[in-house]
DNA sequence: CACAATTCAGTTGTCTGCAATTGAATTGTC
DNA sequence: GACAATTCAATTGCAGACAACTGAATTGTG
C-alpha cells in the first residue's frame, strides 16, 4: 500500500495558507493599482466600504465589521483624517467612545468609488456564480479557523497551569 | 425590471477580497498559536518549508517560490539567522548573490514541523479533497490577478504618457 | 575591450496587523 | 455611594509587505 510520504506533508504546494496568502497579495496588487486613482489603501478603502454602507460608526463597531482590533484602526483612521474623508469625534453619551464620521468630501468619494468592484470583478477573471461560491467556501473556513484558534489558544493556556 | 442597485456593488459582505483577507489573517491566528513551539512566525515558516523542499538556494529563488521580494525577505532572513536556523553566505560564483543554508538546527527543526499541517488542515474541518479544490481555485485566482495587475499598471503608465 | 543595461541584495520609508499595556470612562454589585 | 470589573481607544513594539532607491557585480553589445 501506498501512503503519502510524511514528507511530502511539508510542500509548500500542498499548503493551503500559502494558496490564500498568495491570492490576498495578489488581490492587494490589483487594489494599490485601482485605488491609487482614489488616493486610498485597500485597507483604508474597506473601512470606507463600511461606512458608506453603516454610515458613522464608532471604531468598536467598525472593528467588529472588519475584524481589525484599535491598534490596527486607530492610526489608519488618523490617516483618513487627515486626508479629510473622515472626523473621529469622542461621543458624548459614552466618553471612552470615538465616533467616525464621513466628511463630505468622504461621502462624495463613494461616487468615484463606484466603478471598483466592477473592475476588481472583471481582473479576477471569475463569474458571479464562482465569486460567490468562493466567498461561501472562504467565510466557512474562517469561521473553523477562528474557532480552531481559539480551542487551540485554551489548550495552550491549559498547559501552561 | 429590477437590477442590483450600484449601491449595493460597494457591500462588504459582496467584496470577495475581503473574505480572503479575512480568511487569511484567521489563517495566521491559528499559525500563531501552533507555530509560537517553533519560534517561528507564519511567514518565517513559509521560508523554511522552502528550504527544507530545497536544500540551499539564493534569496533571489527564495523569493520566486514565495512570491515575495527582497525588501520582504532581507530583514526575515536575519533574523532567522540570528536565530541560528539560517546561515546567509556571499555566492563565489556570483557576488551579487546571497545563498541561504540551513543549520544543523535549522535542519533539525524540521522534524519537529511535520505535525504542523496535520494540525492546521485539523483545524480548517476541511477534507483533503475540499482543499485541494480550493487550492485549485485560489491559484487560479491568483494567476488571473497577476495578469490583472500587470495590464492595469500598463495602462496606467500609457495615460501618463 | 568598453560601456550601457540588467541583475541582485540591501536599505529606507510607509502602511498594515496584532499582542500587550495604559488610562479614562462606565457598569455591576454589594 | 463605593469600588471592583469591564469596556473602549490609544499607544508601543515587533514583524510583514511593498515601492523606490542604492550600490555592487555581471552580462550583452558593439
Amino acid at each position: 500500500m501506498t501512503t503519502t510520504p510524511t514528507a511530502d506533508w511539508l510542500r509548500l504546494d500542498q499548503q493551503i495558507c500559502f494558496s490564500l496568502n498568495a491570492a490576498s497579495r495578489a488581490f492587494g496588487g490589483v487594489y494599490r493599482v485601482i485605488l491609487k486613482d482614489l488616493g486610498l489603501t485597500y485597507p483604508q478603502y474597506l473601512v470606507m466600504l463600511v461606512l458608506w454602507e453603516h454610515g458613522d460608526l464608532p471604531v468598536k463597531k467598525l472593528g467588529e465589521h472588519l475584524r481589525l482590533d484599535s491598534g490596527t484602526l486607530s492610526p489608519l483612521l488618523k490617516r483618513l483624517e487627515a486626508g479629510g474623508l473622515v472626523r473621529r469625534e469622542r461621543s458624548a453619551r459614552d466618553e471612552r467612545s470615538v465616533e467616525v464620521r464621513l466628511t463630505g468630501e468622504g461621502d462624495a468619494l463613494r461616487e468615484r468609488a463606484l466603478q471598483v468592484p466592477r473592475r476588481i470583478a472583471a481582473a479576477t477573471g471569475f463569474d458571479v456564480e464562482e465569486i460567490r461560491e468562493l466567498r461561501a467556501r472562504l467565510d466557512q473556513l474562517t469561521t473553523a479557523l477562528d474557532t480552531a484558534a481559539r480551542t487551540e489558544a485554551e489548550s495552550a493556556t491549559a498547559r501552561q497551569r
